[in-house]
DNA sequence: CTGAAAGCGCTAACAC
DNA sequence: GTGTTAGCGCTTTCAG
């Protein structure tokens, strides 16, 4: 029988050797490459089919020395905002025909040093990293010292850059239009929880709080300031730690939406309600932000923006487009009104 | 000048013959395979470690006729519950030594079609689906046919099975969990809001819900059910609907969380006071179901344990140590009383 | 214990 | 238009 109809693992040689052409002709069809007859194109096409054919695209990547993969390091994708991120990067990705492999760094052993040392560059081209402000620079610059591009996204500093090419926002505006919300309603009395050390990740949204209070004359406090870690969690506790010792604050500035919506309900808790008694204001605008009740008066960063200019910019580098110093900045941070913020209750 | 120091690309070969030996055996070395002697490993280990020599995985994929990474399908990763699915499928793949490559199938025009046609086989060896009621069961089925091993995880009824290996939870017994737990508390007025057609995925919890509801010989209307979409929105809606037309509700049973979450808010924008004037009890408990005010009172489904228990299958498949109509049972349900239930105000 | 040869499935370069 | 040759980086034979 000269038919072999259905082959679950034909390869390109199958198809070549039952349309009676050579690998080469049936690899030009499939790839709509090099000058093919009418004919010979359609016989090809009806044998790939009907043998099932599907190219191995592990073989293809080997000797195009070009993989269809593209690597994403997250800290821990049940954070709200990496969900979102990892969704618009995932769909940038698939525009340039790669798909995306993600590491958790939170639950790696080595804090994703295994997956940098095994993927990048082999089974993927390059790494977008998502900033949480715990990154091993050292291993992203030897990685690029080796050529294997690498980008950082989520920077929030633009005018302190890595050494590494970033897409950055500007997070001291977004901390100043966050503070300057709750100024405008009135309030003097505002205390600040931060999900980083002082000069950490949220240092940017911190200065931002800071000159906008020096702005409005008010004497800043370290009383009145918290410095704890980005989780919902650390935002209850610190929550609570500083409503207890601060009970006269009618405002709260969170350098987040999570560790915010924690300080929610660390007051909810306390008996305080938001916003007649107080007023919260964060950054972000992750998803969770508008489902809570009352919904969360936040900054929104372009999240999705930041994530699918990280994937442009990783492309670009492995086109030779860009460079190691090219920054990527985004587009401003804008106020969301909602109604976890209204005028001090003294104003009223 | 003998000694080439640092190689940024450097293969086997460059490593062998750094080290001058044969390139089998600096892969038998760095496998810990073979009879190597010590000194010889030695010499090839500081080689390799000079030169900065990583292994190339896509070639050694394509010779090993076999890939390190897995396929994750799931609807869309901004839904919690996939955040914690793909997780515990990531730590579980790694132990396994693969990464994970992710499809959000609602955001590829195509449903995943294409991701499958491209990905299952090729870059990945196997495939875990983590089921949201609108499967692609023909193209799951024609890849099984082929011998690439298919998974399809969080299947809500074990006594209805597809043809493809599966891990399964009893989700009527999570449906009946629920309204008991509402019976229990004394209510007899009890609406439903399930996120899905009657008989589509959530048709389980739903019988489940039907089942306690006749046992307590409460009869069931119609007019108290209302059957939605999966979402937090659809939820929402579906609350604001379901209460206008059913003030005298003291509860309902909604079948998923994130749609619960959603009627939440409806009730509170309806004016009523949970779990006071209303009780809500659902199913799965997702990370915010325990940072909502008040906290949700759900029934847990085991979300880890079927991500691991999926990962864990498709491995088994892979060694042929499971076959196409394996079927793995996970952990039954189990209730979690947090404040969004309490007795109905008649009866206090 | 170590090496040489063959080949995984595919494509780039060049011949016919 | 179409075929041939070579080789991507690695591992699996099977000799030595």
């Amino acid at each position: 029988m000269s038919s072999k109809p259905f082959n679950p693992a034909a390869t390109i040689k199958d198809v070549a050797a039952q349309a009676g052409v050579s690998v080469m002709t049936v690899s030009n069809v499939l790839r709509g490459r090099g000058r093919v007859s009418e004919e010979t194109r359609k016989r090809v096409l009806e044998t790939a089919e009907r043998q099932g054919y599907r190219p191995n695209l592990t073989a293809r990547a080997l000797v195009e020395g070009k993989a269809p993969t593209l690597a994403l390091m997250l800290s821990c994708i049940t954070n709200p905002f990496y969900p979102e991120f990892a969704l618009a990067a995932n769909l940038e990705a698939l525009r340039h025909e790669r798909h995306l492999l993600v590491c958790n760094t939170d639950h790696e052993p080595d804090g994703g040093s295994g997956f940098l040392e095994q993927v990048a560059g082999s089974l993927s081209d390059g790494v977008l990293v998502a900033n949480n402000g715990d990154l091993p620079m050292d291993e992203l610059l030897r990685l690029q010292e080796r050529g294997i591009p690498v980008v950082i996204s989520v920077w929030e500093l633009p005018d302190d850059l890595p050494d590494i090419p970033c897409v950055t926002f500007d997070s001291k505006a977004a901390g100043k239009l966050a503070v300057e919300h709750l100024v405008e309603l009135g309030h003097r009395r505002i205390g600040a929880i931060i999900g980083s050390p002082k000069h950490g990740i949220h240092g940017g949204r911190y200065a931002g709080f800071r000159d906008v209070m020096r702005a409005a004359k008010i004497k800043p406090s370290a009383a009145d300031e918290r410095f704890t870690k980005d989780s919902f969690e650390h935002g209850y506790e610190a929550g609570k730690d500083l409503l207890s010792a601060r009970p006269d604050l009618t405002a709260i500035f969170v350098s987040n939406d999570l560790p915010a919506l924690g300080v929610m309900n660390a007051a909810s808790d306390l008996g305080y309600s938001v916003p007649d008694d107080l007023s919260i204001v964060s950054i972000t605008d992750i998803i969770p932000a508008r489902q809570s009740r009352p919904g969360l008066t936040t900054v929104a960063i372009p999240t999705a923006e930041m994530a699918e200019k990280g994937v442009s910019l990783l492309v670009e580098l492995m086109a030779g487009r860009a460079t190691e110093s090219t920054v990527v900045h985004t587009s401003p941070p804008t106020l969301v009104v909602r109604g976890s913020t209204a005028a001090p209750a003294a104003s009223r």
